[in-house]
Formats: C-alpha cells, structure tokens, sequence
DNA sequence: CCGATGATGGCATTTGGAGC
DNA sequence: GCTCCAAATGCCATCATCGG
C-alpha cells in the first residue's frame, strides 16, 4: 500500500496499520495548497471546526439518535425517521446518529466489544455505494479474502459495497461514516470500481486533510444548516472522495479518454489560478505520462493546454459577469494568466471581445434590467 | 493610468515513429 | 497500451507603443 506501511501477511493473520500523524500532514498541505482547492477545503474545514470540541460529542447528545437492545440482533439503525443501511448483526451498537447530505448518507456510531460485527448488506444492481470508513478511537477489524486488517484511531478505509467483506470491533469503539451512491460519482466521471472491497487510504497530505475535514463535518453535522449539508453532500464530498478513490493502489481506475480528461478537468479546476500548471505537472499528478494525457486528449478532439485556457477564460468570464469591480490585471492573475496583454487576447480569441468590452457589455445588461 | 495591440524570441507542447 | 525520443510547430511572455 505504498506509503501507508500497511503490512499484508498470511491467510486468517491480523494486518497492523500504522498509526498517522495527521497534523503533521495538514500543515504541509496547507503550505503547498495556497490558491489551491486544498487551501480552500482547510478554510472551510476551519469555519465547521470552530471552538474544540470532543470527538465523542456527537455520541453524547440526545437528539437524532438511535438506541439498540443488546438483545435484538440484526437491527436496523434508525435517526431521522429512515431506516440506515447499516445493520448490527450482533446488536453491538450503543448509538448510531445518521444524515442525509445530498445524495451521500453520514452515520456516526460508537460499536461495543468484546466482539462485534457490523454487517454491511451485499448490494447488487447498479446503484451501489462507495463506504468512508474512518476510526475515531478502538480498533475495527475488516476481514476479506481470509486475511484480517486491523484498523485504529486516525486510520481510513474506502470499502467497495458491492463485494464481501467482514467487519468486527474487539473494543468499544468510535467510527464516522460515508455511504455515497456510486451512481452520485459515476455522474461526475468518478470511476470507482474496485477488484477487492477494503482499501486502506494511502497516506499524504491531501488524504489526512481530508480526513480531518470529513471529522469535523461528521462531528458538527447536528449544526450544520441542512441547505449546507446539501450542498457539501453534492458539491464538495464527491470531488474529496475522487482525490481519495484516485490515491488508492488497487483502485480500478478509469483509463478511458473521457476518464482521463474528466480528471484532469477536475485538477485544472482546482488549480485554475496556478501559473505553474503544465502538462507535465498534470500527468504527474494524475499518475500518467505527458503521452498518454496528450493522447487522451487528442481522442477527443482538445489538447491539454488548450483546454487549461478554455476553463480559465471561461472562468474569468464569469469573474467579469459577477463581479464588475475587479481589474483586469486582476482577473487576469486570478485565471492563471501572467499577463493582462496575454490574457485580453485569449479572451477575445474565446469570446469575440475584450475582457473590458464584455465589462460594458454585462454593465449594460445589468442596466437594462433594473429599468 | 489602464487596457489593447503589434512584433518577436524562446521554449513548451505536440506529433510521429520505434520499441517494449 | 505504454514509454521514450527527436523534430517540428504553435504560442506564450515580454516589450514598446498607442488610444481612451
């Protein structure tokens, strides 16, 4: 598992993980993601973490909960008034809080030992769900192909629904969890079919910070508005989940043209301002050749760079309709661009006009409105 | 002062071929 | 289907100048 120092021995043996530091991580991300969709999930991340408070927080409070009798097996969990897809098949469970963001289903649950198992359904058909798992303290076992991994505080799993897998607790223990309907990735060109169903998150900054966002979202969800926790839900944890799905080994990862382009769609995107994008630095960050990106590229009819400055220009476009008070230079530097010259150039090789022409041009729509 | 345009050198990107 | 390499080419950055 690359960096992770995942050790996989022998059949029926017990897998440790190493233990993360995750602060460590957040500050190196931080440090290199200035302008970056990084720097900007941390700010966020910031504003939801607000004041400290204690990882079990969510467990303690009253509302929105569900309780289990030890005695009733294979219960459902419930909160909200909708039957969570997650079942106890030994009525481990002492709480389980869940929610809906958008299409993605968040759970809370604390799990009590000595041994105990919480049984994801085997899911058929198409609309199957990738899992985020992430321990908040215990130990989680997840048990596959006769090999047992073993899972502690800090540590993140991807788990593929759709295949077999065995899940167990030895001691009261703490996890959040992500359910995203795989169809909500496909949509954005997310591949996300896996060969085995538990993938362990190869370490780096990226993967801690968005660990710790995915924390503290599950932690505050109680307060979030619900207009916010859509919108995260649809907008925000399926892109997360993409750089996560795309920095595990064994990930069955879309190698199509369309795949490939949506990918680096989506880095241009996060990177729009940076200058220093290329086509070099996109395949190493999408972990492909500069050929093999040209080449996906040529299939559908576009070449990188001209599909940098196709997103970029229509970026600022919009920059020049929303927000009139900004300078061209501005606009220009926001974009990407290291100049205004080139930049009100390709603007009008884009768009018919230049950057201060579309200026007056949305002014006098703005105009014509309020009359 | 700010933004647009023309000219130009240099270099990043693309392309095509060969080999694995 | 991929990487590597060399050659060709496209175009970006910069400077100077002009116009509003």
């Amino acid at each position: 598992m690359g960096r992770s120092g995942h050790n996989v021995k022998g059949v029926g043996c017990v897998v440790n993980v190493a233990k993360r530091n995750g602060s460590h991580a957040v500050g190196h991300a931080a440090q290199r993601g200035a302008m970056t969709g990084v720097s900007q999930t941390l700010q966020i991340w910031k504003m939801l973490k607000g004041p400290e408070v204690p990882d079990d927080r969510a467990q303690r409070s009253e509302s929105q909960h569900a309780q289990f009798d030890p005695g009733k097996s294979s219960a459902h969990l419930s909160g909200q008034g909708e039957p969570c897809r997650f079942k106890s098949a030994y009525s481990s469970i002492t709480t389980a809080k869940w929610y809906r963001a958008g299409p993605i289903v968040i759970a809370n649950i604390q799990v009590g030992g000595p041994v105990s198992q919480i049984e994801f359904p085997h899911e058929h058909g198409s609309d199957t769900s990738l899992t985020l798992i992430i321990v908040r303290s215990g130990e989680m076992l997840i048990g596959q192909d006769g090999q047992t991994l073993s899972f502690g505080p800090g540590d993140a799993i991807l788990i593929d629904s759709s295949l077999r897998f065995t899940q167990f607790f030895r001691k009261l223990s703490q996890i959040a969890v992500l359910r995203v309907p795989k169809r909500a990735l496909s949509e954005r060109g997310i591949a996300s079919r896996f060969v085995t169903a538990c993938h362990p998150l190869r370490e780096g900054p990226d993967a801690a910070l968005i660990r710790e966002f995915v924390l503290a979202f599950a932690s505050h969800i109680d307060n979030v508005s619900e207009v916010l926790r859509t919108r995260i839900g649809r907008q925000m944890l399926p892109e997360l989940l993409a750089v996560l799905i795309y920095s595990t080994d064994a990930a069955n990862r879309g190698r199509s043209a369309k795949a490939v382009v949506m990918r680096a769609t989506q880095l241009i995107e996060r990177r729009i301002g940076d200058q220093t994008l290329s086509v070099e630095g996109m395949a190493d960050e999408l972990n492909t050749s500069i050929s093999s990106l040209t080449r996906a590229f040529r299939q559908l009819g576009l070449s990188p760079m001209r599909h940098v400055y196709a997103l970029r220009l229509e970026h600022a476009r919009r920059l020049l309709a929303t927000i009139p008070g900004l300078a061209i230079a501005e606009i220009a530097c926001l974009n990407g661009f290291a100049s205004p010259a080139h930049f009100s150039r390709m603007f009008k090789k884009q768009h018919g006009m230049t950057p201060r022409e579309y200026l007056l041009h949305c002014r006098l729509i703005a105009e014509k409105e309020l009359a």
